[in-house]
DNA sequence: TTGTTTATGATTGTATTTGACTGATTTTGA
DNA sequence: TCAAAATCAGTCAAATACAATCATAAACAA
């Protein structure tokens, strides 16, 4: 016979494993009553161990991860993925790099893991969460306000540090794209700090869906002249190419079909 | 006939071996009443030796196992909890609070939850992490780099962007108390940190349940004399209420049982 | 020796764990 | 949308385990 200690953390192991597990399910595992069970599940809740539902309980990394990266994103993950692969490749053994807050960026966090040595700047607490675990990296973050709209690191603080820093490659997300007005995002703040990002790497690459395209949202941050490099998914004008060229933007598309 | 310490050291070698033990089992192995067999088991576990449970007692974790600040289940969380919690009352609404890296504050940021206005400033990209949801609080991470051992953001960015803030209460982790020593740590860098911390707080509290005391861990980040409060749980040695309150700081004991 | 401390065991009232039961709530499917 | 089904929270009672207390006896110190 089990001690209720033991069962919990059995069941602790269980979810954390299967990523979840129903009431019935455990009551036929441990031959105990569903009371018994839910008690278990509400204290293993309140540990923040794992997440009750109606039926049982899950894991608490899947919840994290669904509403973080929410709402249309979802739709456009396979793209961004693809975006994060391609720009996974512009990075070299040992370069310091810089990743942007944001969902466009996030999937490059995962890609990077691959390499041995580098040094990443974020101003992402999503992002530097995710590194903390890989331990052959030299983490920095610049610090700042977290805004909670973007969970990404913004205002003085944030400026002052970028400031003292400078990073061979920075991936940068964006909210509009514009030839004429730019690359733009809805807040002032922020816009500042992404600002600060392009003028402080020695190649700035701008990570964008098509959807991002012809868009112009209130601040800019950059002109496209003052980019290195935009990578995009191949649902974007043809267009943009000759004309990106011309300003010496080099225009990344990445193939959605292949890959 | 075994003297006590022996029966201890047999019945903390059996369960380390085993896993678990019952009271009734082990009346039986060293024929002595059960009031002995629970005194036993109640000082191996105020020792942090085992786990005491109804019946019996289990052993910490599985042996092969190191445990990291990311793991879930920690060995004293009940413990961490209630201090958080008595941490918690400290704190006013409109407050502007710091919460150190590690995990004996950790609870302490769910605690904060059920307030309406903090400004929070926390060095620790987990605490951030979770904070990143609580749109109600102004959260500032004073940025630095990760030191991928305790999550923590520490070195001279820290500690430059710590300099120009002030907080009303800060909660500190340490690793280490001594009378004469003080508060150390194991880090140097971390030790600078937390040194700045506690300098930059009108109310510099220290978190710590009891296994810390009389322990010294390198680097001394502050003299008792330097912070005002200390709340730690109720198997610290009482006589250090006394020594406390003579150099100025007053030392708050959670009562365990009562929740 | 004689008084004191310490370890232990017996006793007693209290706490905890558990499963059954009840009514409330949520989900599901028509 | 509504009603049935499933799931849940709350309460209760029984069994077990517990803490607290006191008494005893051995070990210790004066």
């Amino acid at each position: 016979m089990l001690y209720g200690e033991e069962r919990k953390q059995l069941i602790q192991n269980y979810i954390e494993k299967h990523q979840r597990a129903s009431v019935l399910q455990l009551c036929d595992a441990f031959n105990v009553s569903e009371s018994t069970i839910r008690r278990d599940l509400k204290e293993l809740e309140q540990d923040h161990v794992i997440k009750r539902t109606h039926g049982g309980a899950i894991a608490l990394e899947s919840v994290n991860f669904e509403p973080t990266v929410t709402e249309k994103s979802d739709r456009f993950l396979a793209e961004k993925q693809a975006i994060a692969k391609r720009a996974a490749s512009y990075i070299q053994e040992g370069d310091t790099i810089l990743i942007d807050a944001g969902t466009t960026t996030l999937p490059l966090v995962y890609e990077i893991k691959q390499f041995q040595s580098l040094t990443v700047v974020t101003n992402s607490v999503v992002h530097a969460e995710l590194l903390k675990d890989s331990p052959q990296f030299e983490v920095i973050v610049p610090g700042g306000r977290l805004r909670h709209e973007t969970q990404a690191l913004v205002g003085p603080i944030t400026d002052q540090t970028l400031s003292i820093l400078h990073v061979d490659k920075a991936f940068i997300g964006t909210n509009g794209i514009d030839l004429e007005d730019g690359l733009t995002t809805p807040n002032l703040i922020e816009a500042s700090t992404k600002q600060l990002m392009v003028q402080q790497a020695s190649d700035a690459i701008v990570l964008a869906d098509h959807s991002k395209f012809d868009k112009i949202t209130f601040a800019k941050f950059a002109d496209l002249s003052m980019i290195h490099h935009l990578i995009t998914d191949d649902r974007v004008d043809d267009w943009y190419q000759t004309e990106l060229d011309q300003i010496g933007v080099k225009l990344d598309i990445v193939k959605l079909q292949e890959d």
